[in-house]
DNA sequence: CTGAAAGCGCTTACAG
DNA sequence: CTGAAAGCGCTTACAG
């Protein structure tokens, strides 16, 4: 163990010709030896073996897989909002479980909604030869990918669908979960019911602020655009937005919120102006502790394990040769009933 | 727009030879305007640049760092206990933000607290050749990247320091921090005072009961191997311990929880005992909404953004050359009191 | 069962 | 300012 000074032997790392050297066997028997080739004897294994132990030999799979006639690095990017909003966590675990089974590492990063950086970010990710993609899109046009999808990559869209590409996606039923958590508002007798969701840039926003619209008109409840904030994207916003609502000469009796931190959010405000028992919630994805509060917060709860294992399973299914049309899976989403929901007015 | 089938040309991708071919111009050249090398006339740079275009090119990554000197690929490779964990993702973001000022990508993996499994993980980002790995380590032993650092590869550590081997890491001052915690509930008049935490194997879980004996000791507060409980590693366990704990003939009236999920576990054992008024709770890291629920939960705040900061910066410092001796940074804590540390017994 | 030669897509070292 | 040759560490295609 050494002294805590910096260790800088800059030992040159050993090559496969430096094996083969030490071995004394050609350069194709390790390469035989390190991929697993059956027909090596066993002595020559053993030697190859010894050798590289003794080398400290690690094989350079960026070298392997350039002359590799199928070109594949065992690497797929993913591409999220932003990996520290516990849905993208949720999604890459799900994903990164599913490409351990392959032998697949994750190359990851965070779009914070811009476009500009989601096609630099792919483009990176092309350039090291990523197998494939999982991108939850945050810019309006993804066609910039069609070449690479021509080029063989795979390419799955999650949370959200790809624009002006076809390619497979997998999303959650944003129109009719949140259909069914302003019912549970109108159920519970709320006729004056806020909106407060996301850029409409957003797909999923505009999905959800639909099912808001729907289950609205479908109550006969006349809508107004005085209880809709479009354009909210985190929970300082959101706090903000709810605020004014709750400030307005006829407030909300109810709001329904379109993302996790748009809730946590509103539900800030409430607590702040004490309304928290009084004014009733749901939110669309659910969120920790959402069951701990008081009272607990009714949420529209999506599935992100369920979404990001299907998208890497589509994915790995296309790099394994599967040419059938491109499909969008939709994953149910499920209305938990906690208490904020079921105030009455 | 495709009609949703499957788009399989394979058009196999254009390479710098390509094309060089289609402007009439050496590889070299190609290669030089890639690289934006200064020395290349107007007419060429623009010649190939049209080439690149229409074939639609884009350069192999992994290929340029085989040949170039210093071998850099320009990825980092980050291991966490749980990327879904949110101490675990924000460092990830934190990292990533710091990386991506170097045109530098994560490639990252889970651990799960095992420690073969991080040596099989570790081994998978070397043999990637990353140029650097900055890991929270799951096992007892790190002396298996010796070589690797030898061979120059950065190697950080974050959260916990390494074992059998001298390396930079990045910690935060879990036996003071937990101390403080602890030193709450006894100021707040508690003497039996429960302990529940993580796997002992875990060395910031040794730490910080090292500082809960040490601020027992302080007060003159016997301790009692009954109100102590080792091996607690998620939530379910946690809740499980608490149940345990209260339903003692003589129960604790404080519990400190030496991290975020075991104190959400023990947060849900008091409120399903009724007792989240009644028995104090002081938890060792924050987590979202630990302000929200009735009564606030008082934690010991980590800040995991500055830790992966300055885990990421030590390792680019390194990957540019520094030398000085390693250092073992700590990241001061904060006691954060809310409600229910402040609970009288 | 084993290995020498060629080549993956690029950068380096060198010559013009 | 430009480019032909050699080589990075490996796999492929082939010969023995």
């Amino acid at each position: 163990l050494s002294d805590g000074s910096f260790i800088a032997t800059d030992r040159p790392r050993a090559t496969m010709r430096d094996v083969a050297a030490l071995a004394g066997v050609g350069l194709k028997t390790v390469s035989r030896v390190v991929n697993r080739e059956a027909s090596v004897s066993p002595e020559l294994v053993l030697r190859v073996q010894r050798a590289s132990a003794q080398l400290n030999y690690r094989p350079n799979l960026t070298a392997s897989s350039l002359r590799r006639l199928n070109g594949r690095t065992a690497t797929i990017g993913l591409l999220v909002e932003d990996i520290a909003n516990p849905f993208s966590a949720t999604l890459f675990r799900a994903i990164e479980d599913v490409a351990r089974e392959r032998g697949t590492t994750l190359l990851a990063g965070s779009l914070d909604e811009d476009g500009e950086r989601e096609r630099r970010l792919a483009r990176d990710l092309i350039d090291r030869r990523v197998d494939g993609l999982i991108i939850v899109p945050a810019g309006a046009d993804q066609s910039y990918l069609l070449d690479e999808q021509r080029a063989g990559t795979g390419v799955v869209f999650v949370d959200r669908p790809p624009s002006l590409l076809a390619a497979d996606a997998v999303v959650a039923d944003n129109t009719d979960g949140a259909a069914s958590g302003v019912a549970q508002l109108v159920n519970a007798g709320h006729r004056r019911i806020a909106y407060v969701g996301d850029f409409t840039t957003i797909s999923t926003a505009r999905a959800r602020f639909a099912g808001y619209e729907a289950a609205l008109k479908d109550a006969a409840v006349p809508t107004a655009d005085a209880l809709v904030r479009h354009g909210v994207h985190d929970a300082a916003d959101a706090e903000k937005a709810a605020l004014e609502l709750l400030a307005l000469e006829h407030p909300p009796t109810a709001i329904f919120a379109s993302q996790n931190l748009i809730t946590i959010g509103v539900l800030r405000a409430l607590r702040h102006k004490g309304q928290h028992r009084r004014v009733a919630l749901v939110g669309f994805d659910d969120f920790p502790l959402a069951d701990l509060v008081e009272p607990g917060v009714t949420v529209v709860a999506q599935d992100p394990a369920t979404m990001g294992r299907l998208a890497a399973e589509t994915l790995f299914r296309r790099l394994e040769g599967d040419r059938s049309p491109f499909r969008e899976l939709t994953v149910p989403t499920q209305l938990l009933q906690r208490g904020s929901g079921e105030i009455r007015p």
